[in-house]
DNA sequence: CTGTGCTTAATTCTTACCTCA
DNA sequence: TCTGAGGTAAGAATTAAGCAC
């Protein structure tokens, strides 16, 4: 692998975003202009280069997306979920419920999220043995499949998107919610990782490369000593800079006509492509 | 069986932005 | 037009359940 394949001339520390428009998330009401930080964010979230999100189990997309459609008609018709560990993972997800905060019920927008958060708690409810403790969901592989097949679509939901989903899914909004808001965290955290496993390759090639010139300038420097002043820089052997495309020494002021004349640099100034640090 | 580390659902707090009086 | 209060959504930090080893 070349310099240039490790560290490009348009190396940006945010590794550049895409430029679709369609990953956006629909706005709220209350979000008609969300602002400079929420696209920041957004743009972080959706900038995956190397982070892909592949199905599962060597599914195709197709059987999925049948498997997925065939589950969400069980649930709409309260048909139990296919296997038995499905069946008791499924049951625990329903039945896990936690204790009700003031901030959630404020953040219940409609009407209708709040008939299905009642619901839910009537399942919980239901299920409540008796101690507080907070049971932890387990998501079933279809319904963390859907929720990676939304996610992908879009890193964040509208308040109707989320009641879809919840409704596909068998879940709450708010545990929709809850999802979105930790994936969007841990693809944040593994982009991170990888920005800062590049950004430590590239720390280690200017060192080599720092290293390098350094050593080639003492070589120089060591020869140029070295030599009678008679001898020194004849003409045919002059260099030139190709950083600053001058040429150094007797040929400072050549003309068109110059043997050392070049085209101009065609590329930005590239630290891990330029030769010479030595001017 | 127990301890440990990891994953991840859930909670709490903070921040940025918007609307409205 | 400016300002402060109140509301909302998203992110950051944290907690804790469940699981594999």
């Amino acid at each position: 692998m070349g310099l240039d394949d490790v560290c490009s001339p348009g190396l940006v520390l945010g590794l550049g975003f895409p430029s679709t428009a369609e990953n956006k998330p629909l706005k709220t009401d209350n979000q008609k202009s969300r602002k400079p930080s929420l696209l920041k964010s957004e743009q972080l979230a959706n900038f995956e280069p190397s982070l892909t999100l592949s199905l599962s189990g060597g599914d195709t997309f197709d059987m999925l997306v049948k498997k997925l459609d065939a589950t969400a008609n069980k649930a709409s018709n309260n048909e139990p979920p296919p296997s038995a560990a499905d069946l008791h993972r499924q049951d625990s997800a329903a039945s896990s419920f936690s204790n009700n905060s003031v901030k959630r019920e404020r953040e219940l927008g409609s009407s209708e999220e709040v008939e299905i958060e009642r619901l839910s708690s009537r399942v919980s409810d239901e299920d409540d043995d008796g101690s507080n403790g907070r049971k932890k969901l387990r998501l079933t592989k279809v319904q963390s499949a859907l929720l990676e097949e939304s996610f992908k679509q879009h890193s964040t939901l509208n308040p109707k998107q989320k009641q879809d989903l919840a409704r596909e899914l068998n879940l709450r909004p708010r545990q929709v919610e809850v999802w979105f808001q930790n994936r969007r965290a841990r693809t944040k955290l593994k982009q991170t990782e990888v920005d800062c496993e590049f950004l430590k390759k590239c720390c280690e090639t200017l060192t080599d490369e720092n290293r390098r010139l350094q050593k080639e300038l003492q070589e120089l420097k060591a020869l140029k000593l070295a030599q009678p002043l008679y001898m020194q820089l004849p003409a045919a052997t002059l260099t030139m800079c190709p950083s600053c495309e001058r040429v150094g020494g007797v040929g400072e002021n050549s003309s068109s006509k110059s043997p050392f004349s070049m085209a101009p640099k065609p590329h930005f100034f590239n630290p891990f492509t330029n030769p010479s640090a030595a001017c």
